[in-house]
DNA sequence: TCAATCCGTATC
DNA sequence: ATACGGATTGAC
């Protein structure tokens, strides 16, 4: 039912009028009258019978014969709503695009060219969908539009989606071993291109002890689960590719979600040439509704095995789906912004769980949501040896902690510090392209210690301390809390400082340091996909960074210092994230490839980042949020909304044992923000507890909303 | 005692 | 939204 309302989050039976028997498949669009109102609905399930013992009505209408929502994808919406503290209709809407009734009678049914039929059993349940239903269509309409309990309610599954550990393990899913010698050890001594796919069926997965295994089981049918940390220079399209061409071969189909549409054209190029045309179609918001149901159709009437997009296809309907893969899973365009606001991993996760699907995690970096999976099992890691990591990484050396200025005056104006300024230098002669990386403006800062900036927090729940305006005394933006004693844990100090971001201006001043080299610059307003190679300085801001052919000669990452001070549980994670893709373009340090980050080398990231040890990272990042209760290692769920009414609902929630309340926090003018943590175990049992009292709210027709939102994205 | 009305709740 | 049931109220 369309009705986004927490207390009608459930099916209801309909009969199924004698003209419409056949028509009227499971997975259609319908109208129906509830309550007196023509609404849209879905149809889950046909049934000859209905446990509700009241009179039934007919359905209305059929919007359409094309039965839009598959099977696997209505147990999948129905799982994340239940991950999200959500509706079912919310997640459908994401799922489905709206149709678009030219497209689908122009788009004529073509036979399934690509894959085995399939369908019902995407994957490979047998226990999907119950009751086809023929003889209550044929005969008398008392067929009932139901999917109540079979699409319904996922087993509690503990922590949801996410990794548990014990019910992830089956048969066919078992991570595949990273089993050892066989790969060549002697791999010469060559650059990692950054174009081109290599010849064999391994492609350059070789350079990963445990990657050639996890394209056999991939073409094998079978379900490796990975996290995968891309060497630098890395051409992780082309691997992506491959991944998903192993797939395909093994019989089954993929979809692949990436953060932006730069990401998706480069993949999109990777997959066609690996598997050809007309094998896979994208799918992102930005195709417009026509070409976006076109697509959708062709992914669901099983004519390609391959789907790849941005998070707008994260609910695509793929035919015997084989892989899920995410690239880049830390880039926070993978948050969805519409309720119940679904994090694409998630989602894709969830589908690897509930269709046996085997998934593929990959970044540069790795998250700490990432590293989760390995430590517990659900995913193994494929990772190089250190020694393949030094010969493919370029030579990277931080400023250090107060950073000297350049002596030249037009480098000192643009608060370059020597280090950066010389390798630029160096680079430029070398006729290379050399990178820089501003942060954008924006962030809102974060206060730290003047002497050891080390980053203010809470004394009494670790939240992030803020200046509210000119005001002197810093307070907590979880519990609401004023740090008036405020000393440093790491020197004692007492003074704060805000971080300011000054951004924008150093590009123009950069190009006054190197006269008579041309400056490009790539960010919100124009993003550079490749620069030609040659000397020349490319500004960019971060995930704007364009890629060029040869690689560059140096990168530098300027002001990483407004990254690291974020008012965010996240930012030391985010910083390394985005420096970690910057300095994946520049060359190896065998030749010449260099990388300065203006920041104090003693600090973890900048640590992370001279040692490109990703995992390392992410490692120390789990633990220190287990210590401090964060996510990923606890679930929480925000709410926000006037007092009274968070007050309300939290009233009519039944929390789950140990839940703990942080807050309140003014949020928007009026409203105020709640935090409810719970350990990882009680995850679904929050989820449910959120869900039922939106419920009675909703029930209770309450005038003033409550938005619920697990895992938010920021915490503050 | 009965009907008009109000209120809360369910909505196939 | 609207329809319904049960409780409440007020007039006969």
């Amino acid at each position: 039912m369309d009705v986004p309302l927490a207390h009608l989050d459930r099916p209801f039976d309909y009969l199924v009028p004698s003209e419409l028997a056949e028509t009227a498949q499971p997975g259609t669009r319908v109208r129906v009258r509830f309550a007196g109102q023509l609404v849209d609905g879905w149809l889950l399930e046909r049934a000859e019978t209905s446990a509700h013992d009241g009179r039934l009505t007919y359905l209305e209408r059929l919007v359409s014969p094309e039965p839009v929502l598959a099977p696997e994808i209505a147990r999948l919406a129905r799982a994340v709503a239940d991950r999200y503290a959500g509706n079912l209709a919310d997640v459908l809407r994401l799922a489905v695009p709206p149709r678009h009734a030219r497209t689908e009678s122009q788009v004529a049914a073509r036979p399934a060219a690509a894959v085995p039929p399939s369908d019902a059993a995407a994957g490979s349940r047998p226990d999907a969908a119950v009751a086809p239903s023929e003889v209550a269509a044929g005969s008398r309409p008392d067929a009932a539009v139901a999917p109540s309990d079979a699409a319904g309610a996922p087993a509690d599954v503990g922590a949801g989606p996410g990794p548990a550990p014990a019910s992830a393990t089956r048969a066919g899913a078992a991570p595949e071993r990273a089993d050892g010698p066989a790969e060549p050890a002697g791999e010469p001594a060559s650059r990692p291109d950054h174009a081109g796919v290599d010849a064999g069926p391994d492609g350059r997965w070789r350079d990963y002890p445990s990657g050639p295994a996890f394209l056999r089981a991939l073409a094998g049918g079978r379900a490796p689960r990975a996290v995968w940390s891309a060497l630098a220079g890395e051409d992780w399209a082309a691997r992506y590719a491959e991944a998903i061409e192993a797939t395909v071969r093994g019989g089954h189909g993929a979809l692949a979600v990436v953060a932006d549409a730069r990401d998706l054209d480069r993949l999109d190029a990777a997959l066609t040439a690996v598997l050809g045309p007309g094998r896979h179609v994208t799918l992102s918001a930005a195709l417009g509704p026509s070409r976006r149901y076109r697509a959708f159709l062709a992914a669901r009437r099983g004519q390609v095995p391959v789907v790849i997009g941005t998070r707008a296809a994260m609910f695509a309907p793929v035919a015997r789906l084989g892989l899920v893969a995410i690239w880049d899973d830390g880039d926070d365009l993978h948050a969805e912004p519409r309720a119940p606001y679904p994090h694409a991993r998630e989602v894709l996760l969830t589908r690897a769980q509930l269709t046996g699907a085997a998934a593929l995690v990959g970044g540069y970096a790795r998250s700490a949501e990432a590293q989760l999976l390995v430590e517990t099992g659900w995913a193994r890691e494929i990772v190089a040896d250190r020694a393949t990591v030094r010969r493919r990484t370029p030579l990277v050396t931080p400023t250090g902690d107060d950073p000297q200025l350049a002596r030249d005056p037009a480098a000192a104006t643009a608060r370059l510090p020597s280090l950066a300024w010389e390798a630029a230098r160096a680079a430029l002669r070398a006729d290379a392209p050399v990178l820089v990386q501003v942060p954008r403006r924006g962030y809102v800062p974060a206060v730290a210690c003047v002497q050891c900036r080390t980053p203010a927090r809470c004394p009494h729940c670790s939240g992030p301390l803020a200046l509210a305006g000119a005001r002197a005394i810093p307070g907590c933006r979880w519990c609401g809390r004023v740090a008036a004693a405020y000393a440093c844990p790491q020197c004692g100090g007492r003074r704060l400082r805000a971080a300011v971001v000054g951004a924008r201006r150093t590009a123009e001043e950069l190009g006054r340091a190197f006269p008579g080299v041309p400056v490009r610059t790539s960010g919100r307003d124009e993003v550079l996909g490749e620069v030609p190679g040659g000397a020349g300085l490319v500004v960019a801001t971060p995930g704007a960074e364009p890629v060029t052919a040869g690689g560059y000669g140096a990168v530098l990452l300027l002001d990483s210092w407004a990254l690291l001070t974020r008012a965010d549980l996240r930012a030391g994670e985010e910083a390394l994230r985005r420096w970690l893709a910057a300095a994946a373009l520049a060359r190896p340090a065998s030749d010449g490839g260099r990388v300065v980050v203006v920041a104090d080398g003693a600090l973890l990231p900048v640590q992370a980042l001279l040692r490109w040890d990703p995992a390392w990272f992410a490692a120390r990042e789990l633990a220190d949020r287990r210590e401090l209760g964060f996510p990923p290692a606890a679930r929480m769920a925000s709410l926000t909304g006037t007092p009274e009414a968070v007050a309300d609902l939290l009233a009519a929630a039944r929390l789950p044992d140990g839940a703990e309340l942080l807050g309140p926090v003014p949020a928007a003018e009026e409203q105020e923000r709640m935090l409810v943590r719970v350990p990882r175990s009680r995850a679904a049992a929050l989820a449910g507890a959120l869900h039922s009292a939106a419920g009675v709210r909703t029930a209770r027709k309450a005038a003033q909303p409550v938005r619920v939102q697990v895992d938010p994205l920021a915490l503050f």
